[in-house]
Formats: structure tokens, C-alpha cells, sequence
DNA sequence: ACGCTAGGGTGTACGGCGTACACCTGTCAA
DNA sequence: TTGACAGGTGTACGCCGTACACCCTAGCGT
């Protein structure tokens, strides 16, 4: 009849689940169901929760290609750029990549892979640590924004100017680019935009500090004080 | 006998109770209990979980004193060093802060005086909006780092052989600023030396933008190509 | 040919969660 | 005196993850 069951099967199913409902849609139960199968199967193929969300972050993480041959600057915000486009695919994964204590050891790869970027590019083992904390989720693509682009969704004009008269700079800087469309709200931001702008502006950053033979030896990081 | 409930008991203990065992040990359950109180008793107070939490978040980010004066760099680093302070002391709240998909007035509130550091230094409201997004929840103290600084704790040998000849570049930066004390994994990371690293980065490379005049007008946010 | 083993699917059950809903009780205003 | 109402209670429902015992079948060595 069915096909047995399988590691593979079981982790594509949450991936497709959790693509199309969320992932709080994603539950051993649901899972279940969707397989054909009686909750309690699926422990013969991951080790529980914890596992099944390892693995989908590891399916995510495995489509980010490997990194290209060129200058660092440039193939790391490349591949930055692919993170990013995978975690589109996949809006669930940053949270539960967040969630996980431990890294895998394909998520372990992707990050050893994009510290080798910098080090190929000249760059001190000191500087590179100090870089990969700077990007920190930002290396695996992550908008790291608190809250989504505010909502398209109209609201009522009195609340909107209460609001608006509660935090004025807030909706000064929300509407600095909504000169086009003369909406309220403006037409939201263009998120690749800023995600890039954010890279860019750390990467220059960095390419600076390096040029400069920067060293973490008692030296403030920018220009201080 | 025992003084009655009231909004700020419940909120109060429940922070407290996150402080003391983590996030996880705040259930309705569990804080009714710590109470004295049937658990539906707190529905009285706060309208469920989401609530709950927002009003735990209100109260970390109430710690946050306001922004001095002087000069916007200056201002806004010590801003965002004193909120780093408010989560430090409540290690649960950025993870809780990250779940909320609305920010509260008490969030917004913080969030426009932020910005208002940076229009009152002159800053135009396109790059500031680009600004709060680079910074992204930096703003807010976060570290953003994937994962906890290595485990202090030590591994057994040949695992941590087999994991060096795996991950070859992660050891070479992980160990790269282990120079006095010949560990191993390294005496870990220096946090907060990190956290204003990436912070100084991005308030550095704001500066010059700034001082440059820089405008989104199809312009690349830094020198690019 | 036979029984054994082991892998994979099943069924039941437990303890936890958030919370809807009906209920009770004490206080205070009219 | 009465009645509304704020605040605490009790029960119950439907979810969740998963421990544990069970069963069925396929393939193996003998």
C-alpha cells in the first residue's frame, strides 16, 4: 500500500508543512496525519520534537550553496544575500534555527565555511572572530527586525493620529520614504533594501578595520572617543 | 489574610519567577500556584498568556532609563548599552521580546525616543529610518548571537579532535584569542567587548554616512563596487 | 521448514498546557 | 434591603509531547 515511512519523508512533510501553515501547524500529531501514519510512528524515524526541528533547519540550511571563488567582501555578501533568499523561502526557519540550544553540524559547516571566506581573504583569526559576532544571525540571512513591516492593513484614522501623536518620530521615519504614494503609513518598507543596506554598511566596516591592520590589542573598534 | 491579586503582583511574579528558572517555568499553572491562587484567578487580571507576556516585556523595557543629552553617537551607544544591561538582568527577555508580533505602547514609546536621538542629531529621517533597521533589535540590547558562547564545559578529547578536523576554521577563531590561558576551546568570549564591537561598527559607519551627507537616492549604502 | 529476531506501525495512557464557562462570595451603593 | 459587580473557584475541553507495551511482518540462520 503506502510506501514506508522515512527519515527523508518525515522531515519533507514538516517542511512542507510548516512552509504552508506555519509552524505551529507543525505538531507530531498533525505530522502524523498528514502522513497517513499514528503519531508514535514518527519516533521510529527522528528521536522526537527537538530532532524533527533539527532536521528541517538542517534541510534549510543545506540549500544555502556553497560559497563562489572572488574577493571576500563580495562572496561572503553574496552568500549572505543566498541565506537570506532561503530563509524566504522558509519564513519559519530564523525562528526555529533561534530556538535550537546547539548547532547542528550542518549549521556548524555553513558557519565554518563562512569564517573560511574571511580568513581566505586575508583576514586575522582575531578579526574573523570578532566579525562573525558582529553579523551574528545575520550571516545565516536573518532580517533581524523586532517586528514585521507594519501592517498594510488600514486603521481607523482616530486611532492612527492618537498614535501618531503619541510617537512622532516613529511615524516621522515611517513615512520618510512614502513619498510616491502619499499613504499614511507609507508603503512599507523595501525590506531587501534595508537588509542589504544593514550588510553593507557592517561589511564596509569591516573592510575598513581590515585595511587598517585593526587588532582588538586594547584599540576601540571605530573611531572612539 | 492574603492581600488580593492585582496586575502588578501577577506581572511582578512572574517576572521574577522567569528571572529565577526561566521562561519556561512561567505557566498560568505554575504562577497561580506561586500565587496562592487557583489558576484561572489570574484572568482577572491580565487577558491570558499573550498579555502576560506583553506586560512582562513592558516592565524589562520600563528599566530602560531615558536618553541623556550630547551628542547623538555618544547618546544612542549608551542607550543601547543600558538596555543591554535590562536584558542581561532578565536573560529570558529577548527570546520573549522576538515571540511578541506587535510591539506594546510601552516598546514603541522606546522606540521613538530612539529615534528622536537620532533626528535631534541632525540625522535625516531617511537615513534614520535605515538606521533602525541596521541596527535592527540591537536596539533593544540584544546580542543576537545563534548560539551561547562555547559550553565552559569540556568535551571529551577525541570528540573535540574529530570536531577540529571538521570544522577547522570555527577552532582556528574560536581559539584565536586564547593567548593566556592555553585552553583548548578558549576561555570564551568576551561578550560585552563583542556586543559593542558590533555596535561601534554600525554607529561608526552611520556616522560617516551621516557626516557624507548620504541619501537612499540610488546610492549604495556604503562605497560598493 | 522452522523459529527467532528486529524493525516499523499501533494503541493506550499520562501529565502538562491555555482557557471557556458557570458558579460562588463578599462589598458597597442606591 | 437589595442588587450589581469585582474577584476568586471548580470543572471541563482540546491540544501538546511522548513513555510503554504490543503486534505484525520480513528476513535470517539453522
Amino acid at each position: 500500500m503506502r510506501e514506508p515511512l522515512s527519515r527523508a519523508r518525515v522531515l519533507a512533510a514538516a517542511v512542507a508543512r510548516a512552509d504552508a501553515d506555519g509552524i505551529d501547524a507543525v505538531s507530531m500529531r498533525s505530522l502524523a496525519q498528514e502522513l497517513g501514519v499514528v503519531p508514535m510512528a514518527i519516533y521510529k524515524h527522528v528521536a522526537g520534537k527537538d530532532a524533527l526541528l533539527d532536521g528541517m533547519v538542517d534541510l534549510v540550511v543545506g540549500e544555502i550553496p556553497p560559497p563562489e571563488r572572488g574577493r571576500w567582501r563580495a562572496v561572503l555578501r553574496t552568500r549572505i544575500l543566498a541565506a537570506r533568499e532561503a530563509m524566504l523561502r522558509h519564513p519559519w526557519a530564523p525562528q526555529v534555527l533561534e530556538s535550537r540550544t546547539t548547532p547542528t553540524p550542518v549549521v556548524l559547516g555553513y558557519l565554518d565555511s563562512s569564517i573560511g571566506i574571511l580568513l581566505d581573504g586575508g583576514l586575522s583569526p582575531d578579526l574573523a572572530h570578532h566579525v562573525m559576532h558582529a553579523l551574528g544571525s545575520r550571516i545565516l540571512g536573518f532580517s533581524q527586525e523586532l517586528y514585521p513591516t507594519p501592517p498594510g492593513v488600514a486603521m481607523p484614522p482616530e486611532v492612527a493620529a492618537q498614535l501618531a501623536a503619541a510617537f512622532p518620530n516613529v511615524v516621522a521615519v515611517a513615512t520618510s520614504r512614502a513619498h510616491d504614494p502619499g499613504s499614511v503609513v507609507g508603503p512599507g518598507c523595501d525590506d531587501q533594501f534595508e537588509f542589504e543596506f544593514g550588510v553593507d554598511l557592517l561589511l564596509g566596516g569591516v573592510e575598513r578595520l581590515h585595511r587598517a591592520r585593526w587588532t582588538s590589542e586594547r584599540t576601540a573598534p571605530p573611531a572612539r572617543r
